[in-house]
DNA sequence: CTGTTAGCGCGTTCAT
DNA sequence: ATGAACGCGCTAACAG
């Protein structure tokens, strides 16, 4: 910029101008400063140099926990993303994928990061790059879960809708079964019976669990004997594996639509009522992760904390009328 | 991190060491910063002061020419930027999705994005956002399309790949049609035959149809009397209002697998090979979104460009053999 | 192992 | 309408 202001005879204050203010600057001022800048190659600002004085970088930072492979292969963050990044447009903020899911660096690289605040993806109490976006005195928003002390949680009461479709997609029946994500980030596929959601590390895993858990005690049903098959993520085809290797079963409550597809044409619930669930005719759990989406974008740059929990509801059709 | 210095009785260095080297201070010294540190509240290194010292932001930008919205509906994009994500994070680069759709700023806003490299998702000729990533003098990638000086193009031949898959679908039919993606920026929905593929804005989608119309000229159809139905987005519920305006059609060559999926049981070709071509045996081009995603980001971030196109081949399915 | 010097590029403040 | 001085917070290079 300096080069430019003497190319041109004028000052750095007037190229800033120029830039910043153009009114400010007289007009044949202005067309001799932008001449010398396209002679010299120079293409205005540096966003560095500015943020640094600005005091604020006008980016958000997605942090997502785990591998991206993860996050990607859900259709639901996708929808999520859109709702952050539809806000992020209207209000001129970049929205900054924090690179993480490589190793111990992560924590480092959250802590790099040039954003003005946090919005982080579902993950577990202890995740070390939850604690480094904490460590930034910068404003976190969680979606789903943990609430942690200075950051503000955004998302559904996960219980109360799995009691819900669990009083659904149970009721009548005598032995039903589960179709849940990972218990923790190691992400281990597995089936077992009486699961204590209380060990769960996922939050809304746990939430949802516990939601199951206590329909079928209002149903009569001993939580002990139901069996909870873990699926490493949201695919169909692993939760057909899954399925197969769980005793006969009456009933299953997935806690995502692409999951319950693997159960059909059995007696099943989904969750999102997402396309797929509207095609296949599955009770599910309506939820807006866009709005959502939207909602962590607004609180983390705007600062208000919303007063309640997003609303859902659930839509019974005919997967669970069989 | 003047004051924690003071604080810690050191000089900034030695505080910039404890951070960024931590082998290079002594223990006791960097405990000693670390405790100033914590009694100030201090976070470590500010981001933008680092990149203005620095010289580089280690972001990579991510340009949607026009409103984020059309890139989160199409599955491929997604599949897109998951590539791209995959390779940041390897590097330990942060992904910025530059927000646009806004309206007039969008150029100002590509401008002042704190990026190292720009990656352009398909757009055409005229876009001004694409003419403000090249005025940064910042390295350039675009997939799919424009091909302009100082810029590197991504993606594969459209031209020869509509072609394999025009001559499959369109043998031995006599009415064939064509489910199209937006002629240009404006994206409206409309049926027009004989479209002259020259005149149309999207590089990619130009380029297929002329590959289409190679085919129906190979087979002897005479090109205007084909219909090309023109959608908005690639959605299935937009592209069977389409596919009734049309009038008798034998043969359906559709630039997605989403859209292709509106023309079944007809004869239909569709592109990308998706999880729903498999599912309901379409014929269709394969490529690899998210190769050419990563692709993109290591070109954007290393600097060697590619030496050829990216690769693609036809998957011949039940859906053009009836 | 630690300190000193210097400057990255910009914009606010105050002066002209 | 324009200019001069200063500092935002950091780190490379070199010195000790």
């Amino acid at each position: 910029m300096t080069d430019v202001a003497r190319e041109a005879g004028v000052s750095p204050m007037t190229v800033s101008y120029t830039y910043n203010r153009p009114q400010r600057v007289s007009a044949e001022t202005r067309a001799r400063v932008l001449a010398a800048a396209e002679a010299l190659g120079y293409a205005g600002p540096d966003p560095s140099a500015r943020s640094l004085r600005y005091g604020a970088t006008r980016n958000l930072g997605l942090v997502l926990g785990e591998h991206l492979t993860y996050a990607f292969d859900d259709p639901q963050a996708v929808v999520f993303l859109a709702g952050l990044a539809e806000v992020c447009a209207e209000r001129g903020y970049g929205l900054l994928i924090v690179p993480t899911g490589t190793g111990d660096e992560d924590a480092d690289r959250v802590r790099a990061a040039a954003v003005d605040a946090y919005v982080v993806w579902t993950t577990t109490e202890d995740d070390p790059v939850l604690a480094a976006t904490r460590s930034t005195r910068r404003p976190v928003v969680v979606h789903g879960g943990p609430e942690l002390p200075g950051t503000t949680m955004i998302g559904i009461d996960n219980r109360a809708a799995a009691r819900a479709v669990g009083l659904e997609v149970f009721a009548g029946v005598r032995k039903p079964a589960v179709l849940s994500f990972p218990l923790d980030r190691n992400r281990e596929t597995f089936v077992r019976t009486g699961l204590d959601p209380e060990t769960v590390a996922f939050p809304v895993t746990r939430d949802r669990l516990a939601g199951y858990r206590d329909a079928a005690r209002e149903l009569g049903i001993d939580w002990s004997t139901v069996p909870v098959g873990v699926c490493r993520t949201s695919d169909e085809g692993e939760a057909r594996t899954i399925l197969r290797q769980l005793p006969d079963v009456d009933a299953v409550a997935a806690m995502s639509d692409q999951l319950a597809l693997a159960a059909l044409p059995g007696r099943v619930s989904g969750w999102d009522d997402s396309a797929v669930a509207a095609e296949h005719d599955l009770t599910t759990i309506a939820q807006s992760l866009r709005a959502q989406g939207a909602a962590c974008a607004t609180t983390a740059l705007g600062g208000d904390a919303p007063t309640h929990r997003d609303s859902w509801h659930l839509i019974r059709r005919a997967s669970t009328s069989r």
